[in-house]
DNA sequence: GCTTGACCTTCTGGTTACTGGAATGTCTAT
DNA sequence: ATAGACATTCCAGTAACCAGAAGGTCAAGC
């Protein structure tokens, strides 16, 4: 099947299935016009991506979930380790975003927000104490 | 001074004060060695932006916060928007994270992580019914 | 005067994961 | 024959830098 119904399929856009090709993580076979033609087995790789990415792993993570999908013999310990892995640094961003937030809002809740020239958020950017 | 020192100062990477240099976000002068040299006020304009990249502002963002800054007519209320609108982004971005989170804790507690190939994880991924 | 080492310069290319656009070719239907 | 929807390749751009190469400058020590 062409590539635009393989979009539709795996809800990925063309640009990006083509992207894939490129960095060699499908492999699709081409008709005698040029076109890109994809088989079951390819919608099925794109649609492993879609999900891997969506779920915040690297390309280079779906490598290596994709080498581990391919192993029959593959230890589930393997894939958990990724995913914990991943979790740890999910969390780690979280926090720093929090600590982030925080100093915001504390900025934010100072400042008037009036007509008024003076600002604390500004004072604190200039780094004069408040 | 050179840029060295300016780095030390501002605890920003030499480089990375070239490259707010290339795009036009401070222009110290030329020593006639052809060395950079920061006065005082560029010393003070690169803090500005050490800190405001800290607090997660954009590039374009500390170009409006700088001209916020340098606009004694400003008003308060312009700075508070602009930090406003920060918050609420870095509130979806978490909000992303935990759901994202959720998700992957869900698998990985379903992963019994031993030596058997079978693996919740992957089978989610392959797009299996669990 | 010469060398060494630390510092500076510019320039190119790489990073992540795509996205947009131009120029061109193909298919399908009227 | 022509239009419109699709496909192709290739080049460039995004955000915010970082790494490295090739070379110039400076201060200290011998």
């Amino acid at each position: 099947m062409n590539i635009g119904r393989a979009a539709e399929l795996t809800d990925l856009p063309a640009k990006t299935i083509r992207f894939y090709e490129e960095i060699e993580l499908i492999k699709p076979s081409r008709a005698s016009n040029g076109y890109r033609d994809y088989s079951d087995e390819d919608i099925h790789r794109l649609k492993f991506l879609q999900r891997a990415r969506s779920l915040g792993f690297s390309i280079d993570e779906c490598r290596t979930l994709f080498s581990l999908y391919e192993d029959e013999g593959r230890a589930s310990a393997d894939v958990k380790a990724i995913a914990l892995t991943k979790i740890e640094a999910v969390d780690a961003k979280i926090r720093e975003l929090q600590s982030l937030r925080d100093t915001l809002s504390h900025l934010a809740e100072s400042c008037n927000g009036d007509n008024r020239p003076d600002c604390p958020i500004i004072r604190d950017l200039a780094g004069e104490a408040s």
